[in-house]
DNA sequence: CTGAAAGCGCTTACAG
DNA sequence: CTGAAAGCGCTTACAG
C-alpha cells in the first residue's frame, strides 16, 4: 500500500488489460460505459493518479509551460519588479484554467539561461518576462529560434517579426496619460525614463506621449527628460537631476510606477507638493499605486487580460496555429497625484 | 535536425553504446574521461538535453518541488497577498539553488485540491503557503498525510505533529511590536485581528502582545480588540468599528500590514492623525509597508531566509532525513506610523 | 468493445 | 572501462 498503485493493478483488479484501465481512466468512448465507470471508481478508491512521466514521455508532450522572469540583478533580490509579480499571478491562473503546469523561473541577467525546458521535455514551451530590454538578449533569442522552441515574449514588439510578442499598448498609454495631463491644463510635462531603442517599453509610451504633445500643439520639454530604469531609487534621482536642472515644468509623465513614486520622493524631500506644484502620473498601476501618497494616477496594465493572451496565444503556437503579435489596450486610473479628482 | 537527438544519436556519431552515452553524460568515472569528454562535446554540438520524462520515469523522481498557495477568495483575483508573494520569489530562488524545478499553482478555497502533484509523479514534495487556517483544512492535510505525501506548511506550528510546519516566530513578533509601542509611551492598545485559534498566525501574535504587555504590568485592552482578515478592507472596516465603539485606545497593533493599511485610512477619513493622535504597528513588512503614509513601523518577516529553510526542509523530508519545525525570528522595521524615529 | 504488443528515452544492475 | 538487456508506466496502432 506504500508503493503507488499503477495501472496494472487497476487492471488486475478490474479483470480487465492494462490497456483497457488506460483508455477507460482517458474517458475513451471506445470502453464499454459500465467498464469505464468500474475502473474509474477502482481507480478513485486505490488513489491512482497517472504517472506523468510515463504518459508524457510516451505522448512526447508535457502539458507544462515555463515561465522565466528576468531578475534585475540591481535590485535588491527580494524586490521583483511589482508588475511582474501581478504578471506571474495571472498567468499561473490562465495556465491552471487550460489544463496545464507551470514552471517558474527567475534568471539572473548574467548567469547562462537555462531555457532548456522544452529540450528536456520539460515544457512544451516558454513564456518571457521582463526580455522587453531584447538588445542584451538578442542572441539568445536567436538561439531560442534556432532550436525550434515555442516561446512569446511579453512587450514591444520585436523588430524581428519571428520572436512573438505580447504587450500592452505602450503606445496608446503614453497618449492617454498625456492628454489626462494636458486637460488638467499643466503644459510643460517632464518625462522619467529611459526613451532610447534600449528600452523600447518605455520608448513607445514616450512616443506616444510626443504624439499627444504634438496633436495638442504643445512643443516637447526636452531639457527636462532623465533616464530612468524601473526603480523606486532610479525615480529618485532621476527627479533629483531634473530639480536640480533649474528647467522649468508643472509635470512629470514617469514611465513606471516605481519611478512615479521615486520622483514623488524626492519632490516631497525638496519641498515639492504633488499635486497642488507638480502633478505626476505613472505607470503600470502596481498594487503599491493606491497606497502612495498622494495615490498615483497611472496608466493600468490589464494583466488579467493580458496572462490569459499569452498563455492562449503560446498554447496555439504549440499547436501549430496562426499567432500573431497582440497589442493590449491600456487604460487611466484616476487617483490623486495630478489632482483632478480628489476622492481621497 | 527538427526532432530532438537522443542518447542513441549520440552513441552512434561516438561510434559508443547507448549506455556509455548515459553515463558520460551524467559524468560517470566510470567511463574513460577521454571518451567521455569526447561524448560531452558531441552532446553539446546537438544540442542534447535529457529527456526529463524518461530519466524521471526511470529514476522515479522528479527533482521538481510543487508551491500551492491559498487563494483568498473574497480578494478581487489579481489581489493575492502581497506577503505571499515574496515568499514565491524566495522560493522560487532557493528552489533553483538547489538544482530543483519549481511548479506553481494557485489554489481556490472552494475548489477540490489538485494537491496530486506527487501521486502523478510531477513533483517530489509539495510546499502549502496561506494554510495557516488550517481548521478548514484538517481532513486534506490529512489525508496528504494518509498517502505518504512529502509536504510542508508554512505558518504556525500545527497542533498535529505529523505535520510539518516552518514559520515565523509570531510570538515573538507579537512581543517586539508591543514593546516598540510601549517605548514610546503609549499604554492603551488596541488590536485588530481575528485571535481566535482559527488564525493561528494572529493568535501567536496576538499572545505575544499580550505577554509584553503582562510583562509591563500592562492590562489588555479587550474592549478594543476587533476581528478581521488580512485585507485592506477587512482592517478599514475593523478601524470604523474600534471607532465607533467609542472605547479609549491611543495606539494600534494590527496583525498585518494589510490590516494596518485599511486601518490607517480609517482613521484618517475620520481626521485622526498617525502617528500624532494614533500609533499604528503592521506585521509581514510587505513591500507597500515603506511606501504607506505614514510609512509603516512594522515587524519584517524574513522571507528570502523563509524560503530557504523551507525548501531546504522539504528537501531533507523527500530523502527521508530527520526534519523538525523550525521558527524564524523576525524584526522589527521602524518607521513612522508610530512616531519615535522620524526620517521622512 | 477488448487485448497483446510495441515503444517513448532514459538508467542501471549484470556480465564481461 | 564498456555493452546488451531489462524495465520505469504509460498510450496507441493493430488485430480481433
Amino acid at each position: 500500500m506504500t508503493s503507488k498503485a499503477t495501472s496494472i493493478d487497476i487492471a488486475y483488479r478490474a479483470g480487465v488489460s492494462q490497456s483497457t484501465v488506460s483508455r477507460a481512466l482517458r474517458n475513451s468512448p471506445l470502453v464499454n460505459l459500465e467498464t469505464r465507470q468500474r475502473i474509474q471508481a477502482i481507480a478513485k478508491e486505490l488513489n491512482y493518479k497517472v504517472d506523468k512521466n510515463a504518459s508524457n514521455l510516451r505522448t512526447q508532450n508535457s502539458h507544462t509551460l515555463a515561465l522565466l522572469i528576468c531578475e534585475d540583478p540591481t535590485n535588491d533580490e527580494s524586490l521583483i519588479n511589482p508588475f511582474f509579480l501581478s504578471m506571474l499571478g495571472s498567468i499561473t491562473r490562465a495556465t491552471a484554467q487550460q489544463g496545464y503546469d507551470l514552471l517558474v523561473s527567475f534568471q539572473q541577467l548574467s548567469s547562462d539561461w537555462h531555457a532548456d525546458y522544452e529540450d528536456s521535455n520539460k515544457a512544451d514551451g516558454i513564456i518571457l518576462l521582463g526580455y522587453g530590454d531584447y538588445v542584451d538578449y538578442e542572441h539568445k533569442l536567436q538561439k531560442l529560434l534556432e532550436q525550434n522552441t515555442h516561446f512569446i515574449i511579453w512587450g514591444a514588439e520585436h523588430n524581428n517579426k519571428e520572436v512573438l510578442s505580447i504587450g500592452c499598448d505602450n503606445h496608446q498609454g503614453g497618449v492617454i496619460a498625456t492628454e489626462h495631463i494636458l486637460s488638467l491644463n499643466f503644459k510643460n510635462i517632464a518625462f522619467l525614463g529611459d526613451a532610447s531603442e534600449h528600452s523600447p517599453e518605455f520608448r513607445d509610451r514616450y512616443l506616444g506621449h510626443a504624439e499627444a504633445l504634438k496633436k495638442a500643439g504643445i512643443k516637447l520639454n526636452k531639457k527636462c527628460q532623465f533616464d530612468a530604469i524601473s526603480t523606486e531609487s532610479s525615480g529618485f534621482d532621476a527627479a533629483m537631476k531634473l530639480l536640480d536642472s533649474g528647467h522649468q515644468f508643472d509635470s512629470i509623465f514617469a514611465a513606471s510606477d516605481l519611478i512615479a513614486i521615486g520622483a514623488i520622493r524626492a519632490l516631497k524631500q525638496r519641498g515639492v507638493n504633488v499635486p497642488e506644484d507638480i502633478a505626476v502620473v505613472g505607470y503600470d498601476d502596481i498594487p503599491v499605486a493606491s497606497f502612495a501618497n498622494p495615490a498615483l494616477t497611472t496608466v493600468k496594465q490589464n494583466t488579467k487580460l493580458a496572462g490569459e493572451i499569452l498563455v492562449e496565444s503560446l498554447l496555439k503556437l504549440i499547436r501549430g496555429k496562426d499567432v500573431g503579435p497582440q497589442l493590449i489596450p491600456t487604460n487611466l486610473v484616476v487617483r490623486q497625484s495630478c489632482g483632478g479628482v480628489d476622492k481621497s
